[in-house]
DNA sequence: CGTGTAAGGAATTCTGACACG
DNA sequence: CGTGTAAGGAATTCTGACACG
């Protein structure tokens, strides 16, 4: 079930080092998240933590700027891409579903 | 060649972080460190940088310790198999020379 | 030997605001 | 709209030392 997210979507990486491994300036990333484009998790002291996930898709989110896109409109593809993975998981579910009726695998 | 070690050999990590991940305290984290346990890496301000493998060997390090183990022992162990996974790293290069000469893959 | 702790300082991060455009 | 910046404060991290055992 699902990918192994293990260790790319830990939040555990400081803004300062997002900062040098992106490029991008805090400024930058903490605009991002107040756009809603990143969700960061914070520390009991109010530090926010990323993942490299996090990372590579600030990544993506700068080249889109770059482009002139408007981050309201990287929000809405970003959604879109994110339901169609929904569909593709809920499709995903239901087959396995109707494989273990027919041919039972029992939980025991 | 080799693994990849794209994001778990990564020094993204501060020592708070490594904290919580591992439970051990700072004190006894920077100790090890000082012990040549673990090599983390600087900020340019000089704050350490862990990666996901050093928290790994920093619960295996926690797991010797509490067995009574010395820190001097500890890292003798390590220079061991160390040292094993070298020789073997040899071996294959070697082999994959051989391979090469007799069966020619050039690169262009 | 391994770890806790108080001490003082430096680097890091945070928020809200003003600025430009 | 997206980003730079100065401001003040709070959280984070650092080192060297004393303590116990």
């Amino acid at each position: 079930m699902g990918k192994d997210l293990s260790f790319k979507d830990k939040k555990v990486i400081t803004i300062g080092i997002v900062r040098e491994l992106t490029g991008l300036s805090e400024r930058q990333i903490r605009y991002y998240e107040e756009r809603k484009l990143i969700f960061p998790e914070r520390s009991a002291g109010g530090s926010r933590k990323f993942s490299f996930s996090d990372i590579e898709l600030l990544m993506e989110i700068a080249n889109k700027i770059e482009d002139g896109i408007q981050t309201h409109e990287i929000r809405k593809e970003m959604q879109r891409e994110q339901k169609k993975q929904n569909q593709e998981e809920v499709r995903r579910k239901m087959i396995q579903g109707q494989l273990n009726a027919q041919f039972g695998i029992r939980k025991q």
